[in-house]
This record gives C-alpha cells, sequence and structure tokens, in this order.
DNA sequence: GTTCCGTTTTTTTTT
DNA sequence: AAAACGGAAC
C-alpha cells in the first residue's frame, strides 16, 4: 500500500511476501487466491497485471474483472501508476460495464439497436407499475418487490411456479416485450444479454476469447452464478480469481461463494493460494474481527495474523439519540484531526443502512467539515436530476418510454391522464413505443385519434419539436454540458421548480444548484484529456452504472469518508467510526426476517466493517432512535459482545462532548494563530 | 381535462 | 420526510 510507482526492472514486486510474489509470478494457467481482509489483495492483482505488461502481454488482452466502479478505478489508477504508462486499452471494468462495452458493439445481433437505454431499479418499478396497470392489477403486488422477483427469475435464482407466484408470468412477459420495443436493457440483461450473445454466435464469442487471453476476477466470493457463467465462456486458462468467504456480503443479489469451488472443480490444477497475514490493522482490530467472524458456522478455517502487536483500543459509545451522535461523531473527527495530525481523509465512517446517512450529514455540515457521502438518496436518484436526465436519454433513444413519461408533462405542457391514455392505447394496438405512437397522431390526428382533447395535441406536438430539435443539437460533437445548460433554461425548469415549491423557495433553490452540479460534473468529465469521446452516448453509458457513486472524484482528497458498509469494501482508513451499531440495524431486523440464516452474512458485514480500520476503531449506536415517524427504544447490537472485551473501552460520552467542543476550538485558534 | 392539495405509505445492502 | 395517490377546484 505504500510503495508505488518505482519505475525500472521488477520494482513495483519489492516488499511483497513469500506468498503474494508466488501470486504475481503465476501467469499463465488457473490461479485462486484467497485472501483475507488487509492482506494486500489489490496489491497483488495490480502487481500482477504490471507483470504481464512487463512481459509483453498486450494491454488489449487484459481482462480485470471487479464489483463495484470505485474498485475498477482504484486498480486501473494503479495499475497506470506502477507501470508509469497510459494503458488506455487495458480493460478493467465491473462485470455490468464490461457486458455495456460488448453490447454497445454487438446487441444488433439480437434485434436491439445501439443506442439502448439502461432501465434502474426506480426505471424497472415505473414500467411495472405501468404495466400492472394496463394489465388491470393494480395493488396485485408491490412493483419493487416484483421487480426484485424479475430479477431473481432472470438470473436462474427462482423458477416460474418454484418460489416465484406463477400468476405473474404474463406480468413478467409483458415486462420483458416492453423493453424490448422499448430498445432498453434492465441491469441483468446487462449480464443476461452478453451470454445469449455468445452462446447464439460461436464466432462472435471467439473473437473475445481470443482477444481475452488473460482473465482476472476480483472480489470473486461476491460473483454471481450469471456472472460466472460469463467468465467461464469467456475464459480460457488463464484466469486468476482472488476472494475471501468471510467477505461475502451480496448473496441477496445472487452472489454465490460456491463458486470458489466451482471454480476449483472448472479449472482442476488451479494453483491455490492463501493470504493471511494483514498488513493493514493493529492487533487488536484483527483481533476483534476474527473474534466476531469466528461466530459463523459455514466457512473456510483461516486466521489473519500481523507481524505487530498491541494498538489502541476500541471504543463503544452509546447515545440518547441519532442527533447526539452525529454530533459526537462530527466532533471526534475534528478533534482527532488536529491531536492527531491527521487529514480529513484519513476518516471513515461506516453504515449498515443509507437511511443513517442523513443526520451524519447534517452534522458534518453543521461543524463545516469537509465529507463525501457515497450512497444515500444518491446523487443520480434526486428527481430533479433524473429529469434532466431523462430528457438527454429520451434525445438518445425517443423508444424510451419510461423516461419518456416522466418528462412528458414536466414541466407541465397540459399533456395530462387524458392525452397520455389516449396515445398509449394507440401504442399499445400497434405494439409501438410511445414516440411512435405519438408520430402518427401527428400525422394522421383525425383519423386515429377521434377523442384527443386539442390542448393535449398541442402540449405533444410542441414536445416532439423539442425532442426532435434537441435530440440533434445533442448528439453533436462539441460542449455537451453547454448543450444540457441551454436545454435547461429553454424548457424553463427553474421556473418548474418555484411554482411547484412556491410554499418552500430554499428548496426550489437547493433543487436547481444540484441542477448546477450536474452540468458542472458533465463539464469535468468532458474535458477530462483521458476521454477520447466525450459525446451523449458514452455519457449516459457511464452514469447509468455510476448511479450509486459520487459524481467527481478530482475533489475528493481531504474530505471525511461517509458510506454505506457495502460500498466500503476493499477500502481502508486509519480510523473507522461504525455508526448505529444497534440490534435490528446491524443484524438489519429485514434479513433476518428473511431468514435466521442470514445473521452469519450480517456477521460478515459486521467483520467488513471492522475491518476497514487500519489505527483505530469507534463504534456507537443510539438508546432511542426515529424510525419512521416514532421513536423506538434500540438495544446495541449483539454483535458487539462477540468482540473480546479485553479490546474494549467504553467511552463517557456526556462529559466528552461538551469538553471535546471547547478543546477543539482552543487547538483551531491555536493552530489558526500559527500560520 | 388538468392542476392543486391533503392524505397515505414507506426504507437493506448495489450493478 | 418524501413521493405517490385520490378527490376537489379550476
Amino acid at each position: 500500500m505504500s510503495k508505488t510507482g518505482r519505475p525500472g526492472g521488477a520494482g513495483f514486486a519489492a516488499g511483497l511476501n513469500e506468498r503474494q510474489a508466488q501470486a504475481v509470478a503465476a501467469i499463465e494457467g488457473p490461479v485462486l487466491i484467497i485472501a483475507g481482509a488487509g492482506s494486500g489483495k489489490t496489491r497483488v492483482i495490480t502487481c500482477r497485471a504490471a507483470a504481464m505488461l512487463e512481459q509483453g502481454i498486450p494491454q488489449s488482452a487484459i481482462l480485470a474483472l471487479t464489483f463495484t466502479n470505485k474498485a475498477a478505478r482504484e486498480m486501473e489508477t494503479r495499475v497506470k501508476e506502477l507501470t508509469s504508462r497510459k494503458l488506455q486499452n487495458l480493460t478493467t471494468s465491473t462485470f455490468h460495464a464490461f457486458g455495456v462495452k460488448i453490447l454497445r458493439e454487438e446487441i444488433a445481433a439480437l434485434g436491439y439497436r445501439k443506442n439502448f437505454s439502461i432501465y434502474d431499479e426506480a426505471d424497472r418499478a415505473e414500467l411495472i407499475r405501468q404495466i400492472l396497470r394496463e394489465l388491470g392489477r393494480e395493488g396485485a403486488a408491490d412493483p419493487r418487490a416484483l421487480g426484485q422477483v424479475f430479477s431473481q427469475v432472470k438470473t436462474g435464482c427462482l423458477a416460474w411456479g418454484d418460489g416465484a407466484d406463477p400468476s405473474f408470468e404474463a406480468v413478467y412477459e409483458e415486462y420483458q416485450e416492453s423493453l424490448k420495443v422499448f430498445n432498453a436493457l434492465d441491469f441483468d440483461d446487462l449480464l443476461a444479454k452478453p451470454i445469449a450473445l455468445f452462446e447464439s454466435r460461436p464466432d462472435i464469442l471467439d473473437k473475445y476469447r481470443r482477444r481475452f487471453r488473460y482473465i482476472m476476477v476480483d472480489e470473486f466470493q461476491d460473483t454471481s452464478a450469471v456472472q460466472y457463467r460469463l467468465m467461464r465462456l469467456l475464459a480460457d486458462r488463464n484466469v486468476c480469481v482472488v476472494g475471501d468467504d468471510d467477505q461475502s456480503i451480496y448473496s441477496w443479489r445472487g452472489a454465490n461463494y460456491e463458486n470458489i469451488q466451482r471454480f476449483e472443480r472448472d479449472f482442476p490444477g488451479a494453483l491455490e493460494i492463501k493470504l493471511e497475514q494483514n498488513y493493514r490493522s493493529t492487533a487488536t482490530i484483527l483481533e476483534a474481527a476474527n473474534g466476531v467472524i469466528a461466530h459463523n458456522t459455514k466457512r473456510k478455517e483461516k486466521t489473519l495474523w500481523s507481524g505487530g502487536a498491541g494498538g489502541k483500543p476500541i471504543s463503544l459509545y452509546t447515545f440518547p439519540g441519532e442527533g447526539e451522535e452525529a454530533a459526537f461523531i462530527a466532533l471526534e473527527i475534528k478533534k482527532r484531526r488536529l491531536e492527531e495530525g491527521r487529514s480529513y481523509d484519513d476518516f471513515g465512517v461506516l453504515i449498515r443502512t443509507n437511511s443513517l446517512i442523513r443526520h451524519l450529514e447534517e452534522a458534518l455540515l453543521a461543524e463545516n467539515i469537509p465529507h463525501k457521502i457515497s450512497g444515500g438518496t444518491s446523487f443520480f436518484q434526486r428527481t430533479e436530476i433524473k429529469d434532466v436526465l431523462s430528457y438527454l436519454r429520451v434525445a438518445a433513444n425517443t423508444d424510451d418510454d419510461v423516461n419518456l413519461l416522466r418528462i412528458i408533462n414536466t414541466p407541465r405542457r397540459g399533456i395530462g391522464k387524458t392525452t397520455i391514455a389516449a396515445v398509449s392505447e394507440r401504442a399499445k394496438e400497434g405494439n409501438l413505443p410511445l414516440w411512435e405512437a405519438m408520430r402518427s397522431l401527428r400525422y394522421a390526428r383525425d383519423a386515429l385519434f377521434p377523442e384527443m382533447p386539442g390542448d393535449g395535441c398541442g402540449g405533444i406536438d410542441e414536445f416532439m419539436t423539442l425532442i426532435e430539435r434537441w435530440r440533434e443539437n445533442l448528439l453533436g460533437k462539441r460542449g455537451l454540458s453547454q448543450k444540457v445548460r441551454a436545454l435547461v433554461d429553454e424548457i424553463d425548469y427553474w421556473g418548474y421548480l418555484v411554482s411547484e415549491y412556491r410554499k418552500d423557495e430554499q428548496k426550489a433553490r437547493w433543487k436547481f444548484s444540484n441542477i448546477g452540479s450536474l452540468i458542472q460534473s458533465i463539464g469535468v468529465w468532458e474535458r477530462d484529456p483521458d476521454n477520447l469521446d466525450p459525446t451523449l452516448y458514452p455519457y449516459l453509458n457511464r452514469i447509468s452504472l455510476l448511479s450509486r457513486d459520487d459524481a467527481d472524484d478530482g475533489a475528493d482528497k481531504g474530505k471525511v469518508n461517509v458510506m454505506t458498509i457495502h460500498a466500503s469494501k476493499g477500502l481502508e482508513f486509519p480510523v473507522v467510526f461504525i455508526a448505529g451499531a444497534e440490534d435490528g440495524i446491524i443484524p438489519h431486523a429485514r434479513s433476518l426476517e428473511e431468514g435466521e440464516a442470514n445473521i452469519e452474512e450480517e456477521r460478515r458485514l459486521f467483520y467488513v466493517a471492522i475491518t476497514r480500520a487500519r489505527d483505530k476503531l469507534v463504534i456507537t449506536s443510539c438508546a432511542r432512535r426515529r424510525r419512521q415517524q416514532s421513536a423506538l427504544d434500540q438495544t446495541p447490537s449483539p454483535f458487539l459482545a462477540e468482540i473480546p472485551a479485553h479490546l474494549v473501552e467504553y467511552g463517557e460520552a456526556r462529559n466528552e462532548e461538551p469538553m471535546s467542543a471547547e478543546r477543539c476550538f482552543a487547538l483551531m485558534k491555536q493552530r489558526f494563530q500559527g500560520r
């Protein structure tokens, strides 16, 4: 982690331990690396990639698959640093992004057009809601939950009549058909379609197999059966997978750590390497983590050990409510930054659920602490952002009904329920996307739409003209961000916000400023010299797969990191706070409802959280917490009792808080005067 | 027909 | 607390 980019010779391999070096050297043939938390896994993978390049393997032959965008980006930059090369042909991406890459090239073979839209979970739920309504089965199921069922069917985890209620099969068929008509794919399709493509077109598969002769898969314990299949199709024999069954935290998404056994079966004679030496955390933190994870019964036996001894005790605090908890964390960060000479990005605040982010954000804001939040109501999920992006999506693919419906009357242009119903009727008859139906309305209004209200018709014409004009403009080569700004101006989104939130101008202003940040981030993206094609399609691709990630990463240095435990995987921080360590949150109540066995996954989650810490771990919980409207009494997480007692120190939060505030002020003053 | 306003429901984790 | 829905006003 500390030794990077020493050019010349095998400099990048210096300081590897014996097993790590063995993993780096094993380039030919299948390799399975079982890597405990903090065992230098990322370093091994990046060194391995660098070693390949050094041996003269062309970058285009290497495919490195990871689980999150963050991990993919991290790997790419590290390999670049190690080799001091530009590496524009090296493929490091998530499985989903890789699927998109293939489909943008090859999807015509499956009868779709290249400009397909990608539907996220919200889009999917919206489409399902429409279909339920059309089929007269509104309220028969929660569209979001049904979407999850569809996903499980698509990935082969459930079958109709076997776990999935067969009465919804017709809805599913309709859903699939609609996606096709809209030229849209959902997230599962991003993996399923490449597989379908490869299985039906051996010639295309062969092209990619010949290209990607060296494949690496990170976070292998989190790959799903579908992802495994995709990898299996592409892989010849030079495959290296890296995983840790103790960090498997995505089983709810079909992740299957049995893939590790499947790999051993499918690639006989694979070299197996276990990395058990931890370079990240103090002995105290490690012992705590081991103590917790030992309570799991189903796991590969392995013990992390570290060279050093001791370390600061793990601090536990309990607060009356979430406000106090958040305020404490904010002040504690301030204090430790000054006293221990740390920078803000040395701190990570981890939580189980996104809903807990809110209070933390407020407290950090109140204390003026720069911070970066990944997750939460992610930036790209905000209504105003989705509205603007829907305009871009529709411009890119006019057949995208879900996004079209989102904006057809936003801002209001007199297109209401009745008008939309009339057009939908026509679209359904002809099995057409709405856009085509509207087009026919323009040319044959009287014959086809006798019941169409006059102003609705005018609104549609206005809308179509707007989109057509902007479509050409937005697809052009330069200046995407300026064009988006002009579009937002032309539709007078600001006026719309003011009228929508007339009681709350603050809010309107806040929302509009979010659009400003969006436009700014587009600008940053298009000016990036590494970005070879700064046009609309690649932008939308990127954005669709980035929904949960942060908009810009350039300005992230020097900020406190707030994120879910899931999002923190693969990262490390000198100081880690785990907030909301309460029963019902860290073993999440919803998760246990689904089955008592989920306690093991929840424990792994807690284990992942602990092992993010390098130096100091602080765990906080509340006695009362507002859930929905009423406050509920909370008890601390049962996992806390699994941490060996001698490693723990109970903080006196009440006394410390006001004191540290003053102290902090004094220290700040000192620092200020010092400059 | 469209818009406005007050009521209800909801939140586990991510590509 | 924010979005989605249903009924009343325009």
